[in-house]
DNA sequence: CTAAGCGTACCGACCAGTTGGTATGTGTCA
DNA sequence: TGACACATACCAACTGGTCGGTACGCTTAG
């Protein structure tokens, strides 16, 4: 993909391959070597584009977050009048972007922040930005629907992060039974579950 | 605990210790010294006991999938006539036990197959069990609720598994925003879905 | 010319695993 | 009873390879 000829594209590169190996073998397991090889760079080019592993780390969660913010940000389920309905169909498309491997569907920044919560507040931080961002992404249209349909003991803020962990627990389960239908019926379950808070039947 | 004196104890102090060591830092990044030193042990006694590193990460799964066992058995949660009743004190107890750090309240198997899973079956495995082990002790209780009460397209084995995906993923979540109570508030959702689901009000 | 972008060669630290050895039983047979 | 063979449990020093990171040189655009 020479977009422009003379832009630099090493960093692109290391960040993409960053994606896959980071959500196949994990933070800790992917080394500097890995890396560069996949992405087809050297390691000149790696250190010269980040100070560090750590570095690199914090930057691929970020991407991860532009990546998927965009995903979603242009998907067409924001075209539904009924703010539960877009929820709702936000859902039904997370669900059907499961296919194939772990590596293919699971999420960069849950992965990475299992591993070096403890041990790197740099990626920590960048991983719980990850995902509050994706949380925000249907956060406003609970908020309005609670707005629509109050349910005591439940707020926006909470639901969304809720909605985020049940699909991060689905991944891990998922690879756990080496199976992306697990991952399928749990969505499934959040997607009942948010009808049941609103009443809405399916 | 000198149950009996002469018998190997560095084995268990070894697996005790990466209990903690692995929720705290995950399987990579917890090297064999790690755990001799916080086991108090030299590392000849570590591969006496142990061919592999990876062969401790089965046994330290295995491990825990006994504590945990044990944990819940002998719980009183079980008392409850009533087996939706029983469920419902068993994520009542689950959240309770949400206090303090990550590598306090996490999950073993759960944080180590997110790592895993692509590059060490044997673990992998271990883990897979463990988390089915987690889900079997409420599977039973769904199947009887299911029974009293069915609900259309819900069966207790897919329920039981969303459940342990959800506090899974609590725990995701819980790390990246380094507070347990969101992962509380994750259970507490889980906790009025099920009570949704069968109809049972708070 | 100059500096950004990238490559090659290399270094020191670290880490999983090995080696060779000690201490303490435990069964057994004269 | 005791001495010999053998096994288990453990220790400390070491090794070979790997990994994150560095030094430095080459190329190309402005």
């Amino acid at each position: 993909m020479p977009a422009r000829a003379g832009k630099p594209d090493a960093r692109e590169k290391l960040l993409d391959a960053a994606l896959v190996l980071l959500r196949e073998k994990g933070y800790g397991a992917t080394t500097v070597d890995d890396l560069c090889a996949a992405a087809g760079v050297t390691k000149g080019a790696f250190f010269h584009h980040f100070r560090s592993k750590e570095e690199l780390g914090v930057a691929a969660v970020r991407h991860w977050s532009e990546v998927t913010g965009a995903l979603f940000a242009q998907a067409d389920y924001h075209r539904h009048e009924d703010p539960l309905d877009r929820v709702l169909a936000y859902l039904e498309l997370r669900r059907t972007l499961v296919r194939g491997s772990a590596g293919a569907y699971s999420c960069v920044a849950g992965t990475t922040v299992q591993e070096i919560h403890a041990t790197s507040p740099a990626i920590r931080a960048a991983a719980d930005e990850s995902i509050l961002g994706g949380a925000a992404h249907i956060e406003a249209d609970l908020a309005a629907a609670l707005a629509r349909h109050p349910v005591p003991g439940v707020d926006a803020h909470g639901l969304a992060l809720y909605v985020q962990a049940a699909i991060q627990g689905a991944f891990v389960v998922g690879k756990a039974r080496d199976d992306p239908s697990v991952v399928v019926a749990s969505i499934e379950h959040v997607e009942r579950y948010v009808r049941l808070l609103f009443g809405r039947s399916a």
